[in-house]
DNA sequence: ACCATATACATTTTT
DNA sequence: TGTATATGGT
């Protein structure tokens, strides 16, 4: 029996509901972390069938294929067959269906391929040509507000054409140009009568301007995001659009979400706090609905080695580790009290180059963990050949029920690595705060909270430092137990000696928040029978 | 074509 | 400090 509208609203609280059936005009949706924001977007998405829009007339648009697979599963979990019409999906995607409808053919160029075509015209080294890929990218998604095209620019579009081929950033930015031609556009527009945008805050130039030509000025535009989670600005990314988006859609409304369903209150109340030093936002109080939990720990640890072994003691600790049971002080905490998986840890940080010392303190533990990230070159080859089989596999598997994708087609080629990662694998997970976006936790470690990597200041200065405090909010606010925080009184990267002093975020948290435990330097003279004797 | 040695230089990266 | 590319030798 499908769900009527009333009891789509049921279990929201007062907010989502207002965001639920404030269906017409434009919409902002102000959703801070744990909020439940992907289940008030589908609630939403189902409210507009029932209330009688047509389902093909509803987009819902996300960045990643993780969210908009999951928007769609539970959108199809709710409405069921009525939500087949229903275009839930990445930009590019949309960019690229809009493209095919329009009779457009051509071939998707992956990064590698991008860099093939670009050394026929420009000759110059590797890394040389990932900077120029780069840089055609971002005056791609500057739309024009970059004053001149690289170098290469004119060359590298002839090549494309020479071939028939096209790039990620030319799926959005062509069907903008389509989309200057008004028949097209009213079109696109009457058939688009309700638009819902996933994480607003990280739309680009190009995107917006999509955005703006699919929908008209006072059209059903809900903008759900939250500019305290902005932290791709560095490529491109405009979060003005968010925080303007009242004053661009007049008559608009916003909506926040700040009862945070997922983190402990000592959590939602650390991060808050700590955001609140941010000039550029929309100032919400994020509320804790959970109880107060433990404190938030911050290990003073004497280098890299003895954060990965603090990391790891922290871990067995809450994994049941006999040993530690009685002795460790930690046995008090109530996280150390419940029954944990691998898959329930995570280890945050700033740069990929902490991995390293990381994961060689994992592979010495015996703890299951994978790193979430690049591959190197040596991987990489294989890695591709993996993905191009799994993308293969994915193109016969959902061509049963949509005839949306053809083993090696564009659409197929929208598919990354991290689209075939398992999450049930009892792993824990090392990644950078950036991949940590949208990711939750029960446990989750920040290493590296020193001065000059969080802020992360040691590579360039003139930082955007509100961003940097975006990051460190992002990574506080995945963790829904336990925040555990560690400082390296020594570090060293890239071969400079840095991080005599705590991260100056860190030091906005509430001291009540926090319990510090500092680990002493090792004693000099160690005998090195004893360090082996440690690890067992 | 290959290997050894020099040297430059280093974040984050949804598709 | 490491890696990745550039170079110079064979």
């Amino acid at each position: 029996m499908p769900p009527t509208p009333s009891t789509l609203l049921d279990g929201l609280n007062e907010a989502q509901q207002k965001a639920v059936m404030t269906t017409e005009g434009p919409l902002l949706v102000n959703a801070g972390p744990g909020t439940g924001k992907t289940l008030t977007i589908v609630r939403r998405i189902a409210w507009l069938v029932r209330k009688g829009v047509p389902a093909g007339n509803i987009l819902a648009v996300t960045f990643t294929n993780r969210a908009a697979r999951e928007m769609k599963e539970r959108t199809d979990a709710l409405l069921g067959e009525a939500a087949a019409p229903i275009f839930i999906g990445t930009f590019h995607l949309l960019g690229l269906r809009i493209l095919r409808e329009q009779g457009r053919d051509f071939t998707l160029l992956n990064r590698d391929e991008q860099a093939e075509i670009l050394k026929t015209v420009v000759k110059s080294g590797a890394q040389a040509l990932q900077q120029e890929l780069d840089r055609i990218s971002a005056y791609k998604n500057a739309l024009g507000r970059e004053a001149r095209p690289p170098d290469s620019y004119a060359s590298y579009q002839a090549a494309l054409a020479e071939r028939g081929a096209l790039d990620f950033d030319d799926l959005i930015r062509l069907p903008v140009e389509l989309l200057q031609d008004e028949g097209l556009r009213r079109a696109c527009r009457e058939r688009f009568t309700h638009i819902i945008v996933d994480e607003y805050q990280d739309i680009n130039p190009v995107q917006e301007r999509l955005l703006r030509l699919l929908c008209p000025e006072q059209g059903n535009l809900c903008a759900v995001g939250d500019a305290d989670q902005a932290i791709y600005s560095f490529r491109g990314a405009d979060p003005g659009n968010f925080l303007d988006f009242e004053k661009d859609f007049s008559g608009g409304r916003r909506i926040d979400l700040v009862l945070n369903y997922r983190s402990t209150a000592t959590i939602v109340a650390a991060a808050d706090r700590v955001i609140g030093r941010n000039q550029k936002r929309i100032a919400k109080q994020l509320t804790p609905t959970g109880g107060q939990g433990d404190p938030i720990v911050l290990y003073s640890v004497p280098d890299d080695r003895g954060e990965g072994a603090a990391i790891i003691d922290e871990i067995e600790l809450r994994m049941g580790g006999m040993a530690h049971e009685a002795a460790s002080e930690s046995s008090r905490l109530e996280t150390a009290r419940r029954s944990y998986r691998f898959s329930d840890f995570a280890v945050i940080y700033r740069t990929n180059a902490q991995a390293r010392a990381l994961e060689d303190a994992f592979a010495a533990s015996g703890i299951p963990f994978q790193v979430i990230g690049k591959p190197n070159s040596m991987q990489r080859k294989e890695a591709e050949e993996t993905l191009a089989f799994l993308r293969a596999l994915a193109g016969t598997v959902a061509g049963t029920d949509r005839a949306q994708l053809r083993p090696g087609s564009p659409e197929a080629r929208l598919l990354t690595e991290a689209d075939f990662f398992d999450p049930r694998a009892d792993a824990v997970a090392l990644l950078t705060m950036h991949m940590a976006k949208g990711l939750e936790f029960p446990v989750v470690f920040v290493a590296g909270c020193e001065d000059g990597l969080v802020p992360c200041t040691i590579m360039k200065d003139g930082i955007d430092l509100e961003e940097e405090r975006r990051l460190f909010y992002v990574g506080m606010t995945r963790a829904k137990d336990q925040l555990v925080l560690l400082h390296a009184r020594k570090r060293f990267l890239y071969g400079r000696s840095l991080g005599q002093k705590t991260s100056p975020f860190v030091r906005e948290i509430p001291t009540g928040l926090i319990e510090s435990r500092i680990v002493a330097d090792r004693i000099k003279k160690e005998k090195p029978e004893d360090k082996q004797m440690g690890l067992f």
